[in-house]
DNA sequence: TCAAAAGTGTTCGATATACACCCATGC
DNA sequence: GCATGGGTGTATATCGAACACTTTTGA
């Protein structure tokens, strides 16, 4: 009976969220390509060391991605179907990224959020990577792909109790142009311009600057800015 | 390098809430009794099996714990902190009841909810079950106490897109103030009555029965009873 | 002067909050 | 008849939804 208990390794997944040309993103990275030219996207992902919490594994696998230290991210589940690292092309390549004989594989999915011109400071250790829109995520390994579905049920709720996050997703300035299409692709539907506009004007932590665009042949947009310290006051007084 | 990923153990472990005397409580169960008499309460838990999910783990340890095979359960959280197992007790505890040298342990948490009428059928393999009001719970083991403060923070977000989940902790006939009580206990504040009799009107799903509270000193309190189907049909029209 | 996006107010209905008294029952 | 909890309504404030035109700018 003691010996059925299971032993076994256990990694991180990370949903990276970004923001670019009006569409939801996240990033994949390359497994490798198979004789046909096929890429084989996967998550970007890594077994936890000995020493390491989970948390600590998602920041490390971020960094390595992007080289950023501290990103936004929250756990949001554990996936350990029996199965799901079933698939011989899986083990095959567990076997050559880790070790053989990894026989089963427990992950812990994150949600991450990142600027996307932060990203592409070229620290990566993977060869290739790549803005996926969330409308066209391709078939990627394991249950990837069921990670990612249930990635875009969770950031909706991780707003909802922590709207700060958004901003996140956003340069440093903003319009308000950028924040009204952000919220329409992540919840995926039509918000009214005019009560946005409202809505904006009622959240004291977002901040006009004087600042306008600039060589746009159009009306200038203002540029706004998320203030932190302005967000925690108003989140602690109440 | 490969040989320092970790390669471990997992358990469940789970928060089951029930509502009783007015008050939040949770079920903890005897891990062994020390020379003084006092008693060692913990969360109700174990290691997972070779094939098995973590769902489907907390699953069992739910049955052998209350005798109910499909209780109302989610996962909330994995913690993996390198040191959550590492006091000497702990480690004691695990070489007795599962095996010796377990290094590091992995827990992945769950709510979990029971009608504290249903409980008691003693199919629990433990010596000795406990429910533990919320704002009394004792010193626990590994970073039990933790799960559980983070367990009260993730109640209120599962009610808040799930409300329904509130009657697994009610009688199938409930009244009013059985009700109110419950959701002052969870929110931890005072419930206008009256607002809350509106709110519970605008409820379809709950509804009032004939019957009422029989031999009680003060005007009867009708029952209520939660329809699944009126909900569901309410939450697909949405 | 035209195209393209920025910015702006009012109305309405729904929802949340605050608040105090009478009712039914058993003892 | 009194103690105990059950049950009820109104007024106000707040929030979200619907809806269309003027402004600014570069080409």
């Amino acid at each position: 009976m003691k010996t059925s208990f299971i032993h076994t390794h256990v990694s991180v997944d990370c949903v990276v969220f970004g923001f670019e040309n009006d569409h939801l993103n996240i990033l994949l990275v390359q497994r490798n390509v198979d004789k046909k030219g096929n890429k084989d996207l996967k998550l970007p992902g890594s077994l936890i060391y000995n020493e390491e919490d989970v948390d600590d594994a998602a920041n490390r696998v971020l960094f390595e991605l992007t080289g950023i230290k501290k990103m936004s991210l929250k756990q949001f589940r554990c996936f350990a179907s029996p199965d799901r690292a079933s698939n011989p092309d899986d083990r095959k390549w567990l076997d050559f990224e880790y070790q053989p004989n990894i026989n089963r594989l427990i992950t812990v999915a994150y949600l991450a959020l990142c600027k996307v011109d932060r990203k592409l400071n070229n620290v990566s250790k993977y060869k290739q990577t790549e803005w996926c829109r969330i409308d066209n995520i391709p078939q990627m390994p394991f249950d990837h792909n069921q990670i990612v579905k249930e990635s875009l049920v969770e950031i909706r709720r991780w707003i909802e109790y922590n709207p700060s996050i958004v901003f996140e997703l956003l340069p440093q300035k903003f319009t308000i142009s950028q924040l009204h299409k952000l919220y329409e692709a992540i919840y995926n539907k039509k918000i009214d311009i005019r009560n946005f506009h409202k809505k904006v004007a009622a959240m004291s932590y977002v901040i006009p600057l004087d600042e306008r665009q600039k060589d746009v042949s159009h009306r200038a947009a203002r540029y706004f800015r998320f203030d932190k310290k302005s967000y925690n006051k108003l989140k602690t007084s109440i």
